[in-house]
DNA sequence: CTGTGCTGCACAATCGATGTTGCATAGTAA
DNA sequence: TTACTATGCAACATCGATTGTGCAGCACAG
């Protein structure tokens, strides 16, 4: 056997071994053979030979040519459990269909989103799925104009269609556990301010936690018939700040209140370690409320009530949208609710 | 303002617009016309032009000709806590050497691992960092073959630069703590199979997990003066597997043991599945180690001590080892003991 | 006025795969 | 025998950027 395995091999070099032209090697090696009238016996003589020599097209090439890569890419914020998630069930939904899934993450900077759909552009890309992010609109607007299918997730884009989880719903129903568990621990609304739920994180200028804000809200308000702008505490999903955040409201307050709503799993973490700190007692006269599932969650020292979303339906119904190539729609999938035993 | 942004732009197109030939553009766009003696006045009049008409060079073609892709790949088993961490880490040291991340993971299966360096090379990427690993040899041939720079993480490699944690030291000292905390609590080593630490999950066919068992029977051996082979589950990483591992021995053994080792993430959270099910005061007078750092453990109803790995140094010294073309060489790295509260 | 050297750029080959066009040869009908 | 079609394959242009080579034009020395 001779070592040639460090040296390239191109449809050339197969046709040499082969005796027939490169365009009959290309032919019988991409599948086009038969279309293009080329003997069976020919055909599979060449792809013999292409296994035995181990040879690979090559993709750069052949992406020049046909300005297709079989790529997809998914952009996303980071690597919280929630978009890892995502990453993962979009990994093998892309590899099902025979193309090479490529995942980056830009650190919700726009500037960044911009500058990873030119490069993306540059590759040209197949397609991409944009999760959770800042400027769908702009990245929408890129993605048409150098003609690339694209699909949101988790975040709506008015031009583009999207799928998204109902986080409203979502936030009614979350909402609506914490105030019965809050009962259930003989709290009730009072003219105190503690005696009431506070909402902690997210970004408020994003549609997810303006939905969740808004279900939080119109459940507050049918349940206890008001609601202050006080008990809105949502700027950001910094981990960080969310430590501060609760910090801060635990002070004001001489305590917790009756009742939290937690934004994602990031505020969670944060929100943590501050509680971490308080005695038990205090913990269980609180209900809290996540909106995103984190397994352990389950098994902390106080119940939590969690919204799961469904990262895999979120998926699978993007390529479906993608592949049917839909108008601009924003479909909604409903999340699940966790009941944490109270 | 003329709407031609859905037309590719070529080099031939800015040369045709700033009257210049396409490889004096070329050579302008790519920064070499220095080199090639193109007038500076020239090249800044052909990079205005370029930018005026938002071009972007087509990376095939460019990675056609040089062989080079500006892709650097990460190849992963799946997309857990440590995992994620690395590929954020990942992604950040990439782009800051002005390259392009991919992220892929293979779900530990030997033949997608195959198939998705196969892939990779056939992309000219430039670089392949793997992390975790089935077999590394076979792919460390492959990339050889290839002629393309590699180095493994967290799963060390015998003809390849590898970076890995230093599980065996790392063990010894969680197992240390682990029995610390059992004294505390009362609980001393006798001749019941209960009163003494057991070693749960993980593959021991593979070296992490084998050094960590080493390390373990190590310093029982030390501190305890014998091991046995029945205080050691190491068969899976797998989350279900762990669920179930924990529940037969508690059945076995007619309660908790006085110590446990949890291996990895995946395990904590499939043993946390049957551990919440048990009232606290089982929970409070068991010891719990986990090699593997998870923020939401600090946090349970009973304290966890772990070791932390050091992914962001991890990451480091694999570019570091990369770009200095080291030869195959192991390095360590020390991960952190997190001390939970007694 | 010729020769030498430098500056500034254009030309053309090249990377590897694709696909259109065209040219033989064989087979069939008239 | 002639005309026509179908078959099987090779030639060649092409995708867009890179890069080795060549050639004007100019300055300056001899």
């Amino acid at each position: 056997m001779v070592m040639t395995d460090t040296q390239k091999k191109t449809i050339y070099d197969i046709a040499k071994r082969a005796g027939a032209s490169p365009s009959t090697v290309s032919a019988a090696l991409n599948g086009t053979w038969k279309k293009r009238r080329i003997a069976q016996a020919t055909a599979e003589r060449i792809i013999e030979i292409a296994r035995e020599h181990g040879y690979s097209a090559n993709l750069q090439a052949r992406a020049l040519r046909t300005s297709r890569s079989g790529l997809v890419a998914l952009l996303m914020p980071e690597y919280n459990r929630f978009f890892s998630n995502i990453a993962q069930t979009f990994s093998q939904e892309v590899r099902a269909r025979n193309q090479c899934p490529v995942i980056i993450s830009t650190g919700r900077d726009p500037d960044e989103e911009r500058s990873t759909v030119a490069d993306l552009t540059s590759w040209s890309i197949d397609a991409i799925f944009f999760v959770g992010t800042v400027a769908p609109d702009d990245l929408s607007h890129q993605c048409r104009a150098a003609g690339i299918p694209h699909v949101f997730v988790d975040q709506p884009c008015a031009i583009a269609p999207s799928v998204v989880t109902d986080s409203r719903t979502g936030a009614r129903i979350l909402t609506r556990e914490i105030i019965a568990s809050m009962t259930k621990r003989g709290r009730s609304f009072g003219d105190d301010s503690r005696e009431t739920v506070y909402f902690v994180g997210g970004d408020r200028t994003l549609p997810s936690t303006k939905n969740r804000v808004d279900g939080f809200s119109e459940e507050m308000y049918a349940q206890v018939g008001q609601i202050s702008a006080r008990q809105i505490l949502a700027s950001t999903y910094d981990l960080e700040a969310a430590t501060r955040t609760i910090t801060e409201l635990y002070a004001q307050l001489g305590g917790l209140p009756a009742g939290l709503f937690i934004n994602s799993d990031s505020v969670f973490e944060g929100t943590l370690r501050f509680l971490a700190t308080l005695p038990e007692h205090e913990l269980s006269a609180c209900s809290f409320g996540c909106f995103d599932y984190e397994p352990f969650g389950q098994l902390l020292r106080f119940p939590v009530h969690m919204m799961r979303q469904r990262h895999k339906m979120l998926v699978q119904r993007a390529f479906a949208l993608l592949e049917n190539e839909t108008p601009p729609v924003i479909e909604y999938v409903q999340p699940e609710l966790y009941r944490a035993a109270d």
